[in-house]
DNA sequence: AAAATCTGCGCAAGCGTTTGCATAAACCGT
DNA sequence: ACGGTTTATGCAAACGCTTGCGCAGATTTT
């Protein structure tokens, strides 16, 4: 019997008071078992519309075991390119009938209620995109059985990862550049011991090398704006003054065209900077700048289905999916003659 | 009896067969329940411990009627006051055992689904950043007695906001470019019929009727950069130019500001801008802007405050509190000679 | 010494779902 | 007319936790 609480919201036992059936006929109904006759589900449908039913996603997943929520963890909000990702994210998971939970979004080390956050709230996944706490997050998700992906970042070991062909970007860079005249490259690395900035120096590094250039410097931004911004007075301090940057990241390419500017250098015509990621302000007026587009749709969509293969099949082989860029040629950087 | 099913983990039936004692003390004990005594208490502790037990929040919703889970509704990403805003809620959040779920992070009006998940995750609450969302989503709220708080924006009729002061804002940068000696000051508004920017303005304006200024111009900048750089090009066209513009927020400085120098424009030198927000790129060296800083921090605690006493008491009358703003000087603007 | 109070704990119901199994009615071929 | 399958539904247990109530035994009050 239903029990009319107040102010409650229906239940499935509403509903199959109201219906004249039984509760499991009711959930199968509105689950769509094929079990149901159609009258019946069409009239179950139909009381369900009318009383505003809403399922109970705590009862559903205490014995489902599936909560539909997966966590999401990140490194500062200082790159642009984290909260574009997440909103991309949020979105897209929302289409498969997923929720993104943020668990931890700064610079600080993941706390401990973070992570109980995950565990308690029973999440059926993980994704996780910042390059210094990949490691603890890796170990937990695995200690718990928590499917994880990491995304803008491959894993040290094992694990799921979906990433931007980082190298190939680099190369197009390093080939864009080198067409461009260029014969003095610099190289602005970001978080030190991340892949996104390795890979995308070394294939800049191969596409120069193989145009017969060799990097003029390599110098440390810390992918941030203030990283990029002190690397200008570096770099234009040195004997030789390199005629094109590459800043692995375009963060560090506007803190880096700013600090330049304030030297009095003016870009492309005393040297070319160019960027990867392609975040909003990348196509801002004030920099215009040449950079590698990450295809974040199309990286979450892959995440959120390598994390749905698992949550299905759990132990599933681990799988690293790489997907390729596109130059985006804007002016702060000199292309070669038509 | 526990079960203890393969991989699951321990619930609060295995720490009763372990410990020897009903779950209900083993629940009471962990929740430091007063009626069980010390040596228990500790006892169960030490093997909820040693388990690695981790409370099953689910389960826990169910039967409290809480979940801990917060919504979270914001309008474009494109302006970055949001991210920030996301940022320290999530974290000020977890300091009180608080979970965000971002449901909805676009321009697009709010989903069918994202509403759904709000009833059927049970959220305890919710928080709305988004002018153009909010009639809706609070009408949803109000509808499911979902208490919700919105932020950055005042309710048309009732419901509780936390809110910079904008009014007194404005005021201080009116007073503030007064003082500066300029005599013909433009304003670019935001998003049409949003309080912030109305509140910005009207602010803005009297401080200037009090300095005896008639606002030069209003124009229309949508609250994104482009509508900045674009108003840019409207205010430079007209017969009188303004020698000060006031943006209602920083992403129509950005966008302005970097108008203005394509047209071979000085700042400040031929002209002061000033927005309002404070957000990361304010302090970058390729604006360095003059605004005034929202106290987020502090908007987020009271939000949550807000959020917490109506979980607690539902029903409670609705209450708007506005937090003052603190003006930061850069060289976006000439000021005063000292 | 009997009655009242307190202390510490267990029983069992309940939160809203899902789902394995049982059941009853209808259908099939023979 | 009968055993066997199919079809549509119900029963009840389970998920993991909280909590009202009850019940001993110890302590205090009259």
């Amino acid at each position: 019997m239903a029990r009319e609480q107040a102010g409650r919201r229906p239940t499935v036992e509403t509903i199959s008071a109201e219906a004249g059936v039984s509760v499991s006929t009711v959930s199968r109904a509105l689950r769509n078992d094929p079990r149901i006759s159609a009258e019946r589900r069409e009239a179950i449908a139909a009381i369900a519309q009318r009383l505003g039913y809403t399922p109970h996603a705590n009862a559903r997943a205490l014995v489902t075991r599936r909560t539909g929520i997966v966590g999401f963890v990140t490194g500062s909000r200082s790159n642009p390119f984290y909260p574009q990702l997440l909103e991309t994210l949020v979105e897209r998971a929302r289409l498969r009938a997923l929720r993104i939970m943020p668990l931890h979004m700064s610079r600080d080390p993941l706390s401990e209620s973070s992570i109980q956050a995950l565990l308690q709230y029973q999440m059926d996944g993980c994704i996780i995109t910042s390059a210094e706490l990949s490691s603890r997050a890796a170990d937990i998700c695995q200690a718990n059985e928590v499917p994880l992906v990491m995304v803008n970042r491959v894993p040290r070991l094992h694990g799921c990862a979906v990433s931007c062909n980082n190298f190939a970007g680099g190369e197009m860079i390093g080939a864009f550049l080198a067409a461009g005249g260029h014969r003095r490259i610099a190289i602005v690395l970001g978080t030190p011991n991340a892949s996104t900035s390795s890979e995308r120096e070394a294939g800049a590094s191969q596409a120069a090398a193989r145009a017969g250039l060799e990097i003029l410097a390599r110098v440390a931004g810390h992918s941030t704006y203030a990283g990029g911004f002190e690397a200008a007075s570096v770099l234009w301090s040195l004997p030789e003054r390199p005629d094109a940057i590459f800043c692995v990241n375009d963060i560090m390419a506007f803190g880096m065209m700013d600090g330049l500017r304030r030297l009095g250098v003016r870009i492309p015509e005393d040297v070319s900077v160019v960027g990867f990621d392609d975040v909003d302000q990348a196509s801002w007026g004030a920099y215009d700048l040449t950079t590698v587009a990450q295809p974040v749709g199309d990286m979450v969509d892959r995440a959120l289905d390598m994390l749905d293969m698992r949550i299905r099949r759990p132990g599933l082989a681990p799988e690293i999916a790489y997907l390729g860029g596109l130059l985006k040629v804007r002016s702060s950087a000199r292309s070669a003659p038509a």
